[in-house]
DNA sequence: GGATTAATTGAACGATGTTAAGCTGTCAAG
DNA sequence: CTTGACAGCTTAACATCGTTCAATTAATCC
C-alpha cells in the first residue's frame, strides 16, 4: 500500500489528539503507518512541511460546503459563522490553534473562503480595502483566542493542577490592590469559552458595522 | 558572581534575538553565562519555567510607568496605547509573540495593568463584566496579530524566500476565480504592519464604543 | 574549624529531527 | 528476456536536545 503526503498528515492529525503537539514525533507517525521514520522524508521535506499540510487540512475542514450567504442571511451572521466554525474545528484537535499559528496555509480552500468573504462584504457595502483588513482582524482574534483557550484547557502543565485554576489565582491576589480584577476574575480567565468568544466576535462585528455607517 | 533566575531569563532574552526561539537551548544560555547547562536547573525547574519568566519580564517591560489616563485622555486612546506598546515590546524580541502565547504570566505587573484598565473602563461608563470581557478580546487580537507578523517577518522559513512573498502568491492565484482576493492581496497579507494593526485596534474599540452607547 | 547547605560540575540517558547509503521491487526500453 | 532506471523503503548513524544523577566545590553558620 502506497503512502502519500496527505495520508501522513491525516494520520498525524489522528495522533495529535492522543499525544499533543509536543508529543508528535516523526518516529511515532511512522510507526503508526507501519513504516520507518526516514521513509516520511520521501514524501515530506520537513517536519514543518508536514505541519503545514496538517494545518491546510484542518483549515479546509472548516470550510466544507461554504457558500455565499443566502438571501435572508445578513453579512455579519454569515461572517460570524465562518469564524465560529474555524474555532470549533481547531478545538477538535489538541493544540490545534498553536499548530495553525504562523504556519503557512497553501490549501486553495483558503483562497476560496477569502474570495467569498470579500464578495459578501462588498455586497454589504464595504469598500474592498476595508473588507480586506477586517478579515485578518477576525482571524487573528480567533486564533489568539483559541490558542489561549487550548493552553488553559490542555495538559501542557501536567495533570497536577495548572496555574490557571481560579481558586489559586484568587488566593494570590491582594483584595486591597486589585479589587476589580478580583471581582472580574471569572470573566477575565473565562470559564465559559463559548460566551467569551461570542463576546469578542460581537465587538469586532459591531466595530465593522460602525465603520459601514460612516459613509 | 551569583546567578539568579531572573538573570538567566534576561540573558536568554538577549540571546533570543540572535538565535530565535527554536535556537534557544539550555546549553547555549549556560555557555553565555559562563556555566554548565545543568547548573541552570538549580534556579529554574524547567525550560518551560524559564520561558515563563522571560514572558513575565517582557510583559512587565511593556507596562513600565503605566498610570491611569490623565484628565484629558479618553479611555479608548489610553487603551489603544496599552496594546500598541504591548505589540511594540513583543516586536523587540525575535519570536516574542510566539513565546508569550499560551504561557502563564505570573508577574504582578499584569494584575496592576488589568486593574488600571478595569478602572479606566469603569470610569468611562462600562459595566465591570463588559470591561472584563473586552480586555481579553484586545489581548487575543494583539497576540494573534503579532504572532503572524513575526512569522512572516522571521527567518523560520530559511533565507531562501519565505512563501509569503506577495509576488509568488499573486502568480499562483487564478485571476478568474479569485479576482477580489488578488486585488486585495497587499491588504490581506499586510505589507504595512503598523497600519494593519491600527485598523484592527480601531474596529475593536469602535465596537466597544457602540456597546457603551447602548445603555 | 567543622558541619551544613547552596551551587556547580561531569558524565550520562533517552529521545529528537535529519542525512547518507544501500536494498527491493516495478516497469519501460533495448 | 535482460537491463537499467527510478520510486519507495530500510538500516545505521550523526548531532543535538532537555533532563537526571552522583560527585564535587563554594559559601555560610554555629
Amino acid at each position: 500500500m502506497k503512502i502519500t503526503a496527505e495520508e501522513i498528515a491525516r494520520t498525524s492529525l489522528r495522533l495529535l489528539n492522543e499525544v499533543g503537539l509536543d508529543g508528535l514525533t516523526m518516529r511515532l507517525v511512522a510507526r503508526e503507518l507501519g513504516v520507518q521514520a526516514p521513509a516520511l522524508y520521501w514524501h515530506v521535506k520537513n517536519k514543518q512541511e508536514l505541519l503545514d499540510v496538517m494545518t491546510g487540512i484542518v483549515f479546509a475542514e472548516s470550510t466544507v460546503g461554504l457558500e455565499l450567504p443566502g438571501r435572508g442571511t445578513p453579512w455579519d451572521e454569515w461572517l460570524a459563522d465562518r469564524f465560529r466554525l474555524l474555532r470549533r474545528t481547531m478545538l477538535c484537535y489538541r493544540d490545534g490553534a498553536r499548530m495553525m499559528a504562523g504556519t503557512h496555509v497553501t490549501d486553495p480552500a483558503i483562497f476560496r473562503t477569502t474570495e467569498l468573504a470579500l464578495r459578501t462584504l462588498g455586497d454589504a457595502g464595504f469598500p474592498l480595502d476595508v473588507a480586506a483588513r477586517s478579515l485578518p482582524t477576525l482571524l487573528h482574534y480567533t486564533i489568539g483566542f483559541t490558542i489561549e483557550e487550548q493552553a488553559r484547557t490542555g495538559e501542557a502543565y501536567g495533570e497536577a493542577g495548572n496555574p490557571y485554576q481560579e481558586g489559586l489565582l484568587a488566593a494570590s491576589l491582594d483584595p486591597g490592590r486589585f479589587p476589580l480584577t478580583l471581582r472580574a476574575l471569572h470573566h477575565l480567565f473565562d470559564d465559559d469559552g463559548d460566551a467569551s468568544f461570542e463576546y469578542g466576535l460581537r465587538i469586532i462585528l459591531d466595530g465593522m458595522r460602525a465603520l459601514l455607517k460612516e459613509d
